[in-house]
Order: structure tokens, then sequence, then C-alpha cells
DNA sequence: AACGAAGTCAACCGCTAATTT
DNA sequence: GAAATTAGCGGTTGACTTCGT
């Protein structure tokens, strides 16, 4: 296996919390050679860390417009809707969630939420039944009557995965990438996780 | 007040994917 | 195309805090 960046050198690095005086060291060497090439940031820096570490600093608490703590009812209504749907993949829902980072989420939902949904099995709102009844997004296909059944039960709870491996024609990564997708798609995948509430995240998650 | 259990969350680890050489 | 390097992900750990007894 080739080596990866946290392969060890031979000094050893420091480890546990950051200090405030590392944060803006490291801030400060970001500042002038840009968030990449940690390897370099972390020498760079004069900081005693792998850049694997300076990075997950980086983007977990340094980089600017990152929120922290006070999850709102509706991000919380979000990540429950999303993690139906995607599953443990953290980086995706973070991705809708301006501002909040995967390891938030993650912790968020195995401290809070996890134990939450196995207390009440929290269904979705109206608008996503309706949209899921509706089966109103281009590239899932319902087609197969157990999966209509499926999407006709109020308890919708249906395997990403095993959709993806599947004849049905869903791709999750297509489903949430917006970048070549005109607003139409936005609206429709929002409408699906009902979002029409929430004007914020149905501008796709662009606070002004 | 003291102590253990449970909860929280920042950080680390191991791995794969993507990119560069 | 292969090897090396870098970026990123999800799972896990461990230190710290809060709560209950």
């Amino acid at each position: 296996m080739a080596l990866t960046n946290d392969q060890p050198d031979n000094r050893v690095k420091t480890k546990g919390a950051w200090t405030a005086e590392e944060d803006q060291k490291l801030a400060h060497c970001i500042d002038i050679h840009g968030a990449k090439r940690w390897k370099t940031i972390a020498l760079k820096s004069g900081l005693n860390r792998c850049g694997k570490s300076c990075r997950l600093r980086w983007l977990n608490y340094l980089r600017p417009n990152i929120k922290r703590g006070n999850i709102t009812d509706a991000e919380e209504d979000m990540i429950i809707r999303l993690h139906k749907l995607l599953g443990n993949r953290w980086s995706l829902i973070a991705g809708r969630l301006p501002g909040r980072t995967d390891n938030e989420i993650k912790n968020y939902w195995n401290s809070h939420l996890s134990r939450k949904m196995n207390e009440d099995k929290t269904p979705l709102t109206s608008a996503a039944q309706e949209a899921m009844s509706k089966n109103s997004w281009k590239d899932i296909s319902l087609s197969e009557e157990d999966n209509a059944k499926e999407v006709a039960n109020s308890e919708i709870n249906f395997n990403v995965d095993e959709l993806a491996n599947s004849e049905i024609n869903f791709n999750v990564d297509e489903f949430f990438d917006f970048s070549s997708e005109g607003s139409d798609h936005l609206e429709r995948v929002n409408k699906f996780l009902g979002l029409e509430e929430d004007p914020c995240l149905l501008r796709g998650g662009k606070h002004e």
C-alpha cells in the first residue's frame, strides 16, 4: 500500500486538543499558502502536528462560516430525513447543511438522534411523504410494486445502496449533485426532503 | 461531598479514492 | 500505466462534563 500523509516521520507528533496558539499558527499559514498540501502546511506552520490533523482542525473549526452548536429544529429535521435517505454518509448530509461539518453531524446523530430515532420512529413530514408518493424526481423510478408499496407506507425506510445496486436507476451522488443541474432539480430534491418551509435551505443552503 | 455512570464531542485511525509525478 | 502522494471519509477512542445516587 502507498504511504499516506499521516505516515510517521521520525519525530513524535503532538496529539490531542489544539491550543489557541496552534490555531493561530495554522490559520496564519493557511492564509499564506492556502488550504491544500497539508503536509507542507504542517511543516511550514512550525506545528509539530501531522498534515491530517491540521486539515481536520481547519475543516472542523477554523475555516470561515463554520456554525458551532445550536442545531436548529429545521436542521435536525433535515438530518433525520437525509439520514433516512443516505444512511451514514455524513459528508453528503453535512453538504446540505451550510456551515455544518460531517464530524458535527455524525456526533449529533450518535449522541442525540440515533437514540431519539429508536424512541419514536419520526415519520417524514407530510410534504416529504407527498413528494415520495408522487414519485416526482427524475431518477427514482419506483416502478416495482414492492417499492411502490414501500413509498406508500408512512414509515419510509429504503436502503439507498440497495436501490443503487438494483435495476432501479437511482444514483445518490447524482441526486445530490447540484453543480450541473438547474434549479428545477434542486427544487425537486428540496421538495422531496420537505424543505418548502425553509427558504434558506430551498436556495441550496446559501445564507445571505 | 464523593464517586461512578452516562453523555458529549474533539481528535485520531485506518482505509479508499483521487490526483500528481 | 504504475507508483507515489494527497485528500477525504466513516468509525472509533478518550478526555472532559454532567447527572444521579
